[in-house]
RNA sequence: UGUCCUGUGGUGUAAUUGGCAACACGUCUGUCUCUGGAUCAGAAGAGUCUAGGUUCGAUUCCUAGCAGGACAACCA
């Protein structure tokens, strides 16, 4: 069943016949019949009234994969309807992330773009006795909808004339009345079961400047009068929102029969959650605002710009959103998808350095006093063209405080007494005695090294199974790293004791800052470049960084066998 | 006491539309290794919400239940 079309750089025979959801199989399907002349055209509709996060990466990957994959574009468009809570600065954020995510799009649009054919729009259905002037107040309005139970009762105002309602709508536009005096409503069902068809409001009275249209406009469309219209108006084919919409759709289709406008169609998908992570824009603002986190972008918060100072890349965020799939039953994902996703793109890209977080001293008494040389270590050992480095090294090292045990348990193959042990791209080291402060705390170890196992290997074929990471004492760089962790300790945030909210499970240990030695070699790094220390996980310089004094965040860790033995 | 959506290993998504449940993450073995990482090889884990029914055969169809979610802002 050849179709024979091609779109852009897509040969739709080659793609299509193996949809990896219901929305592409819905796709396709309007692409064999040629539902819209082949012509795949879809929207991302944030408002910018807050910062992306994870979830809307999601919805991101999906609109503009969807219309990437079948030959199609997608808008930007800003669904800016009420003013009182959108700002310009989130319209900045949201490009930025977009971009950053790795998406372009075709039109940067704004509900606000619309406001006028809106308003004309309205008044067509007012002339076709389908929407009028209401009067009652808000707390009116509330009352006579009923419940999901009972109906609603009309409004007394519900059987105004065209002329009177036309009249009304127009002073409405023109400033005549105050904040909730007037709102334009829809006349479909008091009754309806779906409380969404009970004469839903479509135009409030908003005395408030928009970041967009200024002092233009005093009433504003509602949500439900504005989405399906800008995309009937950009001849959207597939308008893709998340389940909690799908009440909507019967109004999203009502007015698009009603107006006989461009039939866009709404196709509803199960939005994202992940476990120790909350996603609503409430709580993520209440962390802002309560100064839980540093702001919008902590490498705590889920939100793109977090995810991003924290330093996962686009690579990765587009992989998990793959892996996590689409559909429509709700759907718990776990953290630990993510970070596999990161680690696959990191472990090939990131290039390798050494990096010790909790020093310990260890003097190699047989390494002759003052003496440094250059040791060669590979970058990358997943990709042979990211080179070599050198880095130095001399009788005073530091070592991971952990990585020496004076009374190590069996299969513990790092330092001990009188064992041996491989620092990475040096020597074999052995440790002959152990110095303890009056407290009895481990401040320094002695060791002696074998000249000739040089570069890592024994000329004698004698085997050491550990081998740790190490920096150079005089040459190695003080660095402040940030480990983070996990905002909750608790996989659902919600599911706490009764009488008690969700920050009750935020993790107290989510953040903890330390100093540590990195080599050389990172003294120049630059915020956001990535890098695995070698066995301790990846690590991301942060935007507080400087030369003077350099500032990693520590994105995740690696997979730790050993912790996971030992903690047993 | 309503309407709509959804029920498949621990998690998420599949199953050529009726052909005897697959993939990924996670977990557990083992291999290899100058990262206890990576790699490689393998294993365990669901009989598809329940009960009936149709059929040679049901995750797919029918009926009745049950469970979870959404909906009662002049928010989106």
């Amino acid at each position: 069943m050849a179709t024979n079309l091609e779109k852009g750089n897509v040969n739709l025979d080659e793609v299509i016949g193996s949809p990896r959801n219901f929305l592409e199989e819905i796709v396709e399907a309007d692409l064999k019949s040629q539902k819209h002349s082949g012509r795949v055209l879809t929207r991302f509709p944030p408002e910018p009234n807050g910062y992306l996060h994870i979830g809307h990466a999601k919805s991101i990957c999906l609109n503009f994969g969807l219309a990437q994959k079948y030959g199609g574009k997608t808008n930007l468009r800003f669904d800016d309807t009420n003013p009182t809570k959108e700002d310009v600065e989130y319209v900045d954020s949201i490009k930025e992330d977009v971009r950053w995510l790795g998406f372009e799009w075709a039109n940067e649009f704004y509900a606000s773009d619309y406001f006028e054919q809106l308003y004309e729009w309205a008044i067509v259905l007012i002339q076709k006795g389908l929407a009028y002037v209401d009067d009652q107040s808000q707390e009116e309005i509330r009352l006579t909808r009923g419940t999901v139970n009972l109906a609603g009762k009309d409004s007394p105002w519900r059987n105004r004339t065209v002329e009177e309602n036309v009249d009304f709508f127009r002073r409405m536009r023109a400033g005549e009345f105050k904040d909730g005096d007037k709102v334009l409503r829809a006349k479909i069902d008091m009754g309806h079961s779906n409380m969404l068809m009970r004469d839903p409001i479509l135009y409030r009275i908003i005395h408030t400047a928009h970041h967009r249209t200024g002092n233009k406009w005093c009433i504003y469309p509602m949500y439900d009068y504005a989405h399906g219209q800008s995309d009937s108006l950009e001849q959207i084919t597939h308008s893709i929102c998340t389940l909690e919409f799908d009440v909507h759709r019967p109004l999203y289709d009502w007015f698009i029969e009603k107006l006989e406008i461009f039939p866009s169609h709404q196709y509803e998908f199960a939005r994202l959650n992940m476990t120790y992570t909350v996603m609503s824009k409430r709580k993520l603002l209440q962390l802002v605002q309560e100064k839980i986190v540093l702001g919008w972008d902590d490498p705590r918060m889920p939100t793109i710009c977090g995810l991003r100072r924290r330093g996962y890349t686009p690579e990765s965020i587009r992989a998990f959103a793959d892996k996590v799939g689409v559909a429509k039953r709700d759907n718990v994902i776990d953290l630990s998808l993510l970070d596999f996703c990161l680690r696959e793109d990191l472990n090939k890209r990131a290039e390798r350095r050494m990096a010790v977080l909790n020093p310990l001293k260890v003097v190699i008494t047989n390494y002759p006093e003052g003496q440094t040389e250059q040791l060669e270590a590979v970058n990358n050992p997943e990709d042979e063209t990211a080179g070599k480095r050198s880095i130095p090294f001399g009788r005073e090292i530091y070592i991971e405080t952990e990585d020496f045990m004076e009374n190590p348990p069996k299969k513990f193959f790092r330092l001990a007494p009188g064992q041996e042990v491989r620092l990475r791209y040096a020597y074999f080291i052995r440790c002959n005695e152990v110095i303890k402060d009056s407290a009895g705390n481990i401040t320094e170890l002695r060791c002696t090294y074998d000249p000739a196992t040089k570069g890592g290997n024994s000329p004698d074929g004698r085997k050491v199974q550990g081998t740790i990471h190490w920096v150079e004492k005089k040459n190695g760089v003080k660095a402040e790293i940030r480990l983070l962790d996990r905002l909750f300790s608790k996989e659902n945030p919600d599911d706490v004791p009764e009488g008690t909210d969700w920050k009750e499970a935020i993790n107290k240990e989510s953040l903890k800052v330390i100093e540590g030695f990195v080599e050389p070699s990172l003294a120049s790094a630059k915020p956001l470049d990535k890098f695995q220390f070698e066995r301790m996980g990846y690590f991301s310089v942060d935007y507080d960084s400087s030369p003077s004094k350099l500032v990693f965040n520590r994105t995740t860790t690696l997979k730790d066998t050993w912790a996971k033995i030992a903690g047993q």
